[in-house]
DNA sequence: ATAGGGTCCGTACCATAGTACGGAGTCAAG
DNA sequence: CTTGACTCCGTACTATGGTACGGACCCTAT
């Protein structure tokens, strides 16, 4: 319930620099210091992972710090807003990721039909 | 067939700083000054756009660098495995993102169909 | 032959997302 | 009541992939 820095980052599964960070950043509140350390509860432990969640889709620190804005604020055309933008840069990184790895794939099987000659996996990236 | 640096970075599509970058990494060799100016020719365009579609693959400058080594020993044993690596980690990459692209979908239909209360998209990530 | 643009090159700077360091303070156990 | 671990905080450093700057040089057209 009330755990310090190096729990709150345990349970979290991030260094405790990181959460520092994160508090410099203003993503993560500074709690009051109750008789001389920093005391951390479940929200702090539940905004740690929107952050961890919302980096793995894709947003970006600055553009985290502005959903949690909206969180307070109630904004949800601009949530959705931010949704879209970031589904639609996903749906991009998406192509080209599937796109490169087929390539890769079809690569890889040619490199290993033929032992002799150069390798097709490094002359077919040139174009 | 004979271009100065800048009609080399316009053809690639890329910044003449980067060009420069790249040869300092040891990515793009330096030709030879010419009568003052270096000159280069296809064979440096070639190299430069498997530079950046290697990178589009999700390769690193360190890993292109690899490859590049590679195509001059025709290590093609090395060339594969760099090739599986890079195809676990695309598929990983992948599937993170498709799952962040769903979660996304889902939430923003939410938050759409009920324009009261809180949007589900910041709560969501909790977790 | 001189003005302008382009090139050369080293060095410095930028953003992003952290990680490390060092000194001072605090806390719990022995 | 001290020792050792942990915390606090500012500042500095890291990696990655570039971008920008400034002085010197070179090339071409007028």
């Amino acid at each position: 319930m009330s755990m310090t820095i190096s729990a709150l980052a345990r349970t979290a599964g991030v260094n405790v620099e990181t959460v520092r960070y994160y508090q410099r950043r203003g993503l993560l509140d500074r709690p009051e210091r109750g008789e001389g350390i920093r005391r951390y509860a479940d929200g702090d432990v539940r905004r740690l992972g929107f952050i961890r969640s919302a980096q793995r889709a894709g947003f970006t620190l600055e553009q985290i710090g502005e959903l949690l804005q909206l969180d307070a604020g109630q904004d949800r055309a601009r949530a959705r807003e931010l949704a879209a933008e970031r589904m639609a840069a996903l749906d991009l990184k998406i192509a080209e990721l599937q796109a490169a790895r087929g390539a890769l794939e079809r690569l890889a099987r040619q490199c290993h039909a033929r032992e002799e000659g150069p390798c097709p996996i490094i002359a077919a990236f040139e174009g």
